[in-house]
DNA sequence: CATGAATGAGGGTTCATTCAT
DNA sequence: CATGAATGAACCCTCATTCAT
């Protein structure tokens, strides 16, 4: 039976994730009010009424799906950082890893990052099962900042940071870089040149930060 | 009679205003398709139905919201640019400009610029009466980044500017930041220090383009 | 200021049917439901509001419409009529009066017969004010019968009708006759040739009523 | 499974027959634009919403019923017509065929004809969807014609008929007696009397074509 | 009287969610 | 678990009618 009841589970995730890989091409698409479940369902080869054996409603489905996702992107950006290497290096590391990720998987991002300030407005609304969800959303968003400030403090310990802003601010400024690329893509309609970004985004930082 | 229709012009325009008063604070808050007719009567103190005596419809409400702000926010631009000055001076005021804007009278601009990025892919579906008003609007988003070549240009011609990176790109990270900026805001649901904002970024900017 | 008195009636009368005019252009082209009070108006060269300067409601213009319609045609009927003339003589003027007066003035009228028909189920949900135009109107709607069920009478007296079919049934039949040919013009969206169709209509009569 | 599949399909048709049978009914009383899709679902037993799961909109629901009811009577006429039989013989058939379906099943087709002279004002608005289903219904309602041209053709080869009437204006003017029958029941608000209806049609038309 | 503006009362349609099988 | 079907609750938009000027 323990077997059984494993290959059930392993069976029901795979599923799931299923769910949230059509969910992701469509939230991408549409945002969070212009996607309808219906459309999640057919990518993903189930009828409508069977993702609610899967997530409750369609907040979960988008609170699971922007969990999942940022759970991977924060799996590949801890093991990135090297504390020995030199900021811009960990930096290129960092953008070529979320570059490629909110390209290829996440478009979805700037979806995200409007439903994120949205959900600020929102907690009134939103039921005691979804607070758990929203904060869990939004610790790993913030760990993302954190990643990045750690990358930001490393560097300045070791005198690589000559610019007299606080590291909070650069933090920021860095997420906005990063974002206005993405949102110039979405724009677009489609990634552009991943490696040319990061080389024009290394030789801005190299120049604000650290030539001075 | 001139005078009896140039007062109901008045009241006219004076009332769609007030309309787009309401609009803006709901699609602020909301978004365009989250956003209710009804609410923003309400808010403007007319009935639903009376809003369609002064636009056709909800994005013909958006859209004009839309080219109004900017247009207000052009008009401030326009004059702010003075080619004997510095880089940083000129930026120094196109971001107070921009900033104090886009706080006081716009947080609506995120909506705005995802639904910016939502129209690409939507030019089909639109009626003809209202790609008008769309490329109106793409018009004017548009030359807010012609004003940021401006300053750059001017600046690069003499040799303001170090940094090897073409003018295009400097102007999307300008836009980047400053977007990053307003998204805090958002997210904080409130304005942070505008001066203290402006002076980060200048000396972010200066550390990036200038001293080399 | 009796005279004031009717020179301001005259020139009520004349808007009154100013408005008749074209709410009949309208209705003759899309129904009672379908028809917007906005465009008669806009037809009549008023305002929406202004036609209820001069009657009650939607209703009532459609009404006292169908009453000046029918009271025109009537009249033309009444002098028409001649007891001495033999049947297909009497109804070959009917038919010329009827035929040049529904396709002129009065496509309207297959409006109107629908309009009859959805009467009868209504007559429950009519206001009392409405109640007596509408059986204004069936009185006159009646009289048509009349004026054919006379000239069936009066040819049966003389003998020149040999059909063995009761004198209702045989006006019913006519005008079925008519109003399928209105109908037919409604659909090709014109007027047929008027003489070509009163020849067709009474040889067609003749054939049946007289030579047996 | 097949088995599964056709219970389930022949479910679903039975669904969508009631539906039409109610539209039917709704649509008979109140005419194609007074009529509420809430009151078509009260009375299928159906929320409003689900007939949006059998059919696309209310114009799709309309031309639905209108094309199963000209099936059904099609289906019925297509048997009817003997070629060796007299004129009359024939006429007397359909007449029982149509006048009893008309007044069963379709009361409704007053409407429907009234709709037909309004789609020939329409065709630019309608989507193309529906122009599909408008050309199918135009198809069947010209068979009806065809049939009794037919049956006229017939009589004429066979010399039944004497009247010097092109076949297309008698085919016309039967139509209109019987629409005209039709109406006179629809104004009284109940059928009359078939078979007395037949033997006065027959009596007409057999002066009127035959005897001559 | 004329009219621009205001609005209540819907009407068609959509969609997340529930239910029965 | 899967799903076709059902539905309540909105939402956008329309229009006859009213009102203030």
């Amino acid at each position: 039976m323990d077997l059984k009841e494993k290959r059930e589970k392993f069976i029901r995730d795979a599923k799931s994730n299923i769910i949230l890989d059509a969910a992701r091409k469509v939230f991408a698409e549409k945002g969070f009010h212009q996607t309808r479940l219906e459309e999640i369902a057919t990518e993903a080869g189930f009828s409508k009424a069977s993702l609610y054996n899967y997530y409750s409603d369609k907040f979960e489905i988008f609170m699971s799906l922007a969990n999942r996702e940022f759970d991977l992107l924060l799996e590949k950006l801890r093991v990135l950082f090297k504390p020995q290497e030199h900021l811009l290096e960990n930096f290129e590391n960092l953008f070529r890893v979320v570059l490629s990720f909110f390209g290829e998987h996440f478009a979805f991002v700037v979806t995200t990052m409007n439903f994120r300030a949205m959900c600020e407005n929102m907690q009134v609304e939103i039921e005691k099962d979804h607070i758990l969800l929203l904060n869990e959303f939004k610790n790993k968003f913030n760990k993302i900042n954190k990643m990045q400030l750690m990358i930001i403090e490393n560097a300045r310990l070791k005198n690589e940071i000559k610019i007299d802003l606080d590291d909070e601010t650069v933090s920021v400024y860095i997420t906005s870089l990063i974002r206005g690329i993405i949102f110039e893509w979405k724009i677009r309609g489609g990634m552009g040149d991943i490696e040319k970004e990061i080389n024009n985004l290394l030789l801005f930082l190299k120049s604000a930060l650290v030539c001075l």
